[in-house]
RNA sequence: GGGCGGGUAGCUCAGCGGGAGAGCAUCGGCCUUACAAGCCGAGGGUCACAGGUUCAAAUCCUGUUCCGCCUACCA
């Protein structure tokens, strides 16, 4: 047989590259651009081109992977669609540090060169991620990859601007935004991240004009007094009804303020007085808008205070609280301070304090698009799971706010909107306008901003098969089968995809949306409870290969739940592929036994061993099938781990020891075909989440035939599932097990081969037990059988230990080594444990309630328990009075 | 403030109405010719707490408590 199989243990590095490079070379990773009708897609979360690969991707790609290598077997038309996104503010971010190094900024390049030079960034440092995907094993149709700046997809992005703006359904307006003054961008709501923060509530006083009374306000940030505008109480609060529609006079500026009266206010907050800052705080925006307030900004872009802040101008925002509080003091404004938490917002990306600044900004009206994303969900079009997401998303959707799309940064799409320097007009349009469109002049200044990196993502789905073209691919490959996602981007990006697929398509991006738990890591957040120490998917491939931590992360990816990854955890999967590996050592040589292409229909007779095997890989498909097209991805590991290992191997296996070395070729070559015929369906079942060791392991199976990426994939053959085989071996299996049991209790070396007696409960018992002699004797270790019936009178073998399966009881005598007081106590404790458990049932069937109530099902369960146990009890029983008889003799 | 998820063996987690499970760790015995990254055995849990529903509750309901996350205009 082939050489290089005869390594004791796997060795991915050297395979993964080979198998990955000959998939590539051979096209199985491309879909097919003609309808069969048996399509399946899916559209990879396009990772940001400033990534690499954290535990996040590795976990949303690997079961992006498996759902794709599985219906790429089952003959599905298959497409998974990869690419990246152009991360506006985060790439804009790291070129521009780059320049900092360089002592420059990018208005000293330019708009031009800065793009420029962002785009060669893209080319030479850009996406290392994508071969990262290659080395975790991605099966994508890399062919097809595309980027959201492409051409095609600025194109489509475009597009759907000027459409939506045509609909009325983007609009320019000035409005109250999230403003990073160092990023010096606008943010949309979601972009905004809330972190807890220990501040203090400063209680100002505000004197009533004409009077010697005050109205006390309560802020947090006191600094932007001078832009209110107001002062706001609730209509029914009895202690400031009297000052509504009056003055108040704003400290140190001396400005007049209108008393207003709104029910938003709070009256058991801080002193039920609201002061009104409507240019700096988005609440009191809204209250400008409805008490038509005036909008006095005081601050620049950089969160300094501008010449609207009377002597503070030029001062950064926290400088000038500290003075104004200062001031506030010395003049006898401030009443109190008390320390209040907050939650104060900041940019996602840079982790600045986000400044709520009044500016012109462009914004999708997303409410028309929302109804008919929620009702695609409401009515089925699209699936969420698991389901308790589908509540978030109606939350979501039932309370959403206008898109602020417009960002002031350089890199991404450009609005592509024009305003006429002559009339006023604003053009938006696909294709650059020559003339103003209103008073035909010639002098049009483009508009500066970009649009949100979310705005070209949520259009990812159709964008990337070539919309707004018809093209075959999106003919044939939307809407997607399948979103696989984390739940931190279900607002981002989900929700935003379903809005424009309806709206563009027509209908929903994907049927089915999983969404995964996430892996614990990334800025320093716990991943292990002991340190809060980041484990790099890179190393952890590099230490225990990329199929072992494949299939830890789907067997850990329950529904639902966090992931916590340990170490230790990917160690067990890297030892259960190199069981696997040592499997397929075991079976390959017997190949030859067989002729080639030989399957089991060319035998007949089947031992019972071998019926039961069958039996139970055809359960473990039907399984595996189930859980992976229910997302269980955690259910269908968690079978193929188990068979495998624990009925494959120590079982399976051994047993097949013995017909394989049968002179009766017959015999010999049924075995190795049953083998064989496992381990090729078994290889098959795991290559969606072990791609790299099976397709290894089978290409020296079964070389010539195809490989095993291709398919197909197994499926259950309910003919051969056989209930009789699994009871009958289940009966030989606890035999052999309690055998070895004993010997184990009573300390005797494995090496030592026993002679045992079992008095059987039933000649059914006694026929199969001598059917299948060798296999007891061999995974027994024993010499020797002695079997009778139980009932047929025959005495047991004094001196020896017993224990009892299926109302068998199986003896083994060992004069001279027991020492019955040891063989007294072990055989009180099995008696303990068991007759309480008998108690337990006894007195569930006791109860009239049980017996007429409980199904009937659940009664005869029961039942049998009850006889199971008490045949178990009473040879218990018996073992222990002759032992006893024996130490007193 | 609202919402969601979770508290099961020493650790990491499955199970989610009818006999408490896995992996790792621990203990004992084994180089049994595929595998010591292995084989054969063993020990270990009033399933967070308190009530309730049910013939039956780790599993369903209610409350309490402790963690984690999401969301929000209480300044």
């Amino acid at each position: 047989m082939t050489e290089d199989l005869l390594s004791k243990t796997f060795s991915p590095s050297e395979i993964e590259p080979k198998w990955y490079g000959f998939w590539l070379k051979n096209g199985y990773f491309s879909g097919g651009e003609h309808k069969t009708g048996r399509e399946y897609s899916i559209v990879i979360p396009p990772p940001n081109v400033t990534g690499s690969l954290h535990m996040g991707h590795a976990l949303n790609n690997t079961l992006q992977d498996i759902l794709v290598r599985y219906h790429r077997m089952n003959g599905f038309n298959t497409l998974w669609m990869p690419g990246m996104d152009h991360a506006g503010i985060a790439t804009q971010n790291v070129v521009e540090r780059q320049l900092a190094q360089e002592g420059l900024s990018r208005n000293d390049l330019g708009r031009e060169n800065f793009v420029e030079r962002v785009w060669e960034w893209k080319e030479h440092s850009g996406g290392v991620i994508i071969n990262q995907l290659k080395r975790l094993g991605c099966s994508c149709d890399w062919d097809r990859q595309r980027f959201t700046m492409d051409k095609g997809l600025s194109q489509a992005v475009r597009e759907v601007f000027v459409r939506l703006y045509e609909e009325g359904l983007i609009y320019k307006g000035d409005y109250i935004v999230n403003w990073c003054p160092r990023c010096h961008t606008a943010l949309s709501d979601l972009e905004v991240e809330h972190h807890e923060t220990q501040g203090s509530l400063w209680h100002i006083k505000y004197q009533i004009e004409d009077s010697d009374e005050f109205l006390v306000v309560a802020t947090t940030r006191p600094e932007t007094m001078l832009g209110d505008t107001a002062v706001a109480v609730n209509p029914s609060d009895p202690r400031y009804s009297s000052f509504v529609g009056k003055q108040a006079i704003l400290p140190i500026v001396g400005r007049k303020l209108k008393i207003i009266a709104d029910p938003i206010v709070a009256m058991d907050f801080g002193t039920g007085a609201l002061k009104v800052t409507p240019s700096h705080d988005l609440t009191d925006f809204e209250l400008s808008v409805k008490h038509d307030l005036a909008r006095i900004t005081i601050m620049d872009a950089d969160a300094k205070i501008n010449e609207q802040g009377i002597h503070f101008h030029g001062m950064d925002r926290y400088a000038c609280r500290e003075q104004i509080v200062a001031e506030l003091q010395e003049k006898g404004f401030l009443e109190k301070v008390t320390p209040y938490t907050v939650g104060l917002g900041k940019c996602y990306r840079c982790k600045e304090v986000v400044e709520p600044l009044i500016s012109k900004q462009w914004f999708v009206r997303v409410e028309p698009l929302a109804k008919e994303a929620l009702a695609a969900v409401q009515q089925g079009k699209t699936r969420i799971i698991p389901d308790h997401w589908v509540k978030t998303y109606y939350e979501w959707m039932n309370n959403i706010r206008d898109w602020c799309i417009s960002r002031q940064i350089w890199w991404g799409h450009r609005i592509p909107a024009w305003t006429c320097q002559e009339c006023g007009e604003i053009a938006v349009s696909s294709t650059t306008p020559l003339r103003c469109p209103k008073c035909d002049g010639i002098n049009l200044k483009r508009e500066t901003d970009v649009l949100d990196t979310w705005f070209s993502s949520a259009l990812w789905p159709f964008s990337t098969m070539g919309w707004p073209e018809k093209t075959p691919l999106l003919e044939t490959f939307y809407p997607t089968s399948c979103l696989v996602t984390g739940f931190d981007i279900l607002f981002f990006w989900v929700a935003r995809m379903m809005m424009m697929g309806i709206k563009f398509m027509g209908d929903v991006p994907f049927k089915d949306v999983y969404i995964h738990a996430l892996v614990r890591d990334e800025h320093g957040k716990k991943m292990s409870k002991s340190l809060g120490n980041v484990i790099d998917p890179l190393m952890v491939m590099d230490k225990y290969g990329t199929d072992a931590f494949r299939f830890t992360l789907a067997a850990l990816a329950a529904q639902g739940r966090d992931i916590r990854l340990s170490e230790n955890r990917i160690e067990g999967y890297r030892n259960f592929v190199n069981k696997l590996w040592n499997s397929a050592r075991f079976t390959l040589p017997h190949c030859r036994k067989i002729n080639a292409g030989a399957g089991l229909s060319d035998f007949s007779d089947f031992s019972l061993p071998e019926r039961w095997l069958i039996s139970r890989l055809n359960k473990t498909i039907e399984t595996v099938k189930n859980a992976i097209e229910s997302y269980s991805f955690n259910d269908a590991a968690q079978a193929l781990y188990e068979f495998c290992w624990h009925e494959f191997c120590d079982w399976g296996l051994e047993i097949s020891k013995i017909p394989l070395a049968d002179k009766d070729p017959n015999v010999s070559s049924r075995s190795a075909a049953v083998l064989i015929h496992t381990l090729d369906a078994l290889l098959r079942l795991l290559h969606p989440f072990i791609p790299f060791v099976t397709e290894e392991i089978a290409s020296k199976l079964t070389p010539g035939v195809e490989p095993i990426i291709k398919g197909p994939y197994p499926v259950p053959d309910k003919s051969l599932i056989d209930e009789r085989a699994e009871d009958d071996m289940r009966f030989l299996m606890a035999l052999i097990t309690s055998i070895r049991n004993l010997r184990a209790e009573m300390n005797v070396a494995p090496s030592r081969s026993l002679p045992v007696v079992v008095a059987c409960a039933s000649t059914g018992q006694i026929d199969l037990i001598r059917n299948n002699l060798p296999m007891v004797l061999n995974l027994g270790r024993i010499s020797g059988i002695d079997i009778y019936e139980l009932t047929g009178g025959s005495t047991p073998p004094s001196n020896s230990v017993t224990a009892v399966v299926s109302g068998a009881r199986v003896y083994i005598p060992l004069s001279g080594i027991i020492d019955p007081e040891a063989e007294i106590e072990r055989l009180n404790k099995e008696l303990q444990k068991i007759k309480a458990e008998y108690e337990s049932v006894e007195k569930k069937l006791r109860n009239n309630d049980f017996i007429s109530k409980a199904k009937p099902e659940a009664i005869q369960k029961q039942q049998n328990r009850k006889t199971e146990l008490s045949t178990k009890l009473s040879g218990l029983q018996d073992a222990l009075e002759k032992t006893l008889a024996i130490k007193n003799s």
